[in-house]
DNA sequence: TGCCTGATTGCCT
DNA sequence: GGCAATCAGGCAA
């Protein structure tokens, strides 16, 4: 398996969804390293997708988003939940992926300490609970997959044949986009 | 300064 | 399926 590159995150956006899936996302901490494989993402596409936060332009929180290709955009949001992104696109695009689902695959019971939930099929199947099971925080804004120590991505992408497309989930603006990707008939999807 | 809404989750009916 | 929890960002005034 090739490292990974700045220009992985260069492709078009909706290219870099889908070729998330199937990559191990790693976290480390003092409690440990926790990770798990990618199997759902979403696309949000800066300026011409009016659901990105990035759609109106940069502000103090959407800053990052218009950075560096390559590096984590975390937000907080709903008054207690933290979400995590993928930058990608030339900087001053605003474009990231969302991701929204991990199958766990080493520290689950330090996932499980932090979700205080024991079902192995619920530790990481939404956007703000695998952020909650890797113990990202918003001090994770800005951190480079690339050259950064605490968030890292190996592995290689799931073969596209077994990727499916569907319209993103809870949002409102732009609901019937296809722009929602997953590894078809995981078990640890969202939902 | 005030109001409304949100890239969610989990509990309740 | 419905809804409360809980608060920062963004925009109107």
């Amino acid at each position: 398996m090739a490292p990974l590159t700045r220009a992985f995150f260069l492709q078009p956006t909706i290219e870099v969804a889908r070729q998330l899936l199937g990559l191990t996302l790693i976290t480390k901490s003092p409690a440990g390293e926790t990770s798990g494989v990618i199997v759902e993402t979403e696309a949000y596409l800066g300026s011409s997708d009016p659901a990105a936060h990035s759609y109106r332009g940069e502000t103090p929180r959407t800053k990052t988003m218009f950075g560096e290709p390559g590096r984590a955009y975390v937000y907080f949001t709903y008054g207690m939940h933290t979400c995590l992104n993928v930058v990608t696109a030339p900087s001053g695009t605003g474009d990231a992926v969302l991701i929204r689902a991990l199958e766990p695959t080493t520290g689950i019971d330090i996932m499980q300490r932090r979700r205080q939930r024991d079902d192995i099929h619920r530790l990481c199947s939404g956007p703000a609970k695998l952020v909650q099971a890797l113990g990202v925080t918003l001090t994770d804004n800005g951190q480079d997959f690339l050259s950064g120590s605490r968030l890292r991505l190996v592995g290689d992408s799931v073969e596209q044949d077994r990727v499916a497309v569907s319209p993103r989930i809870g949002i409102k603006k732009a609901a019937d986009l296809p722009l929602r990707f997953f590894i078809k008939g995981s078990k640890f999807v969202s939902r």
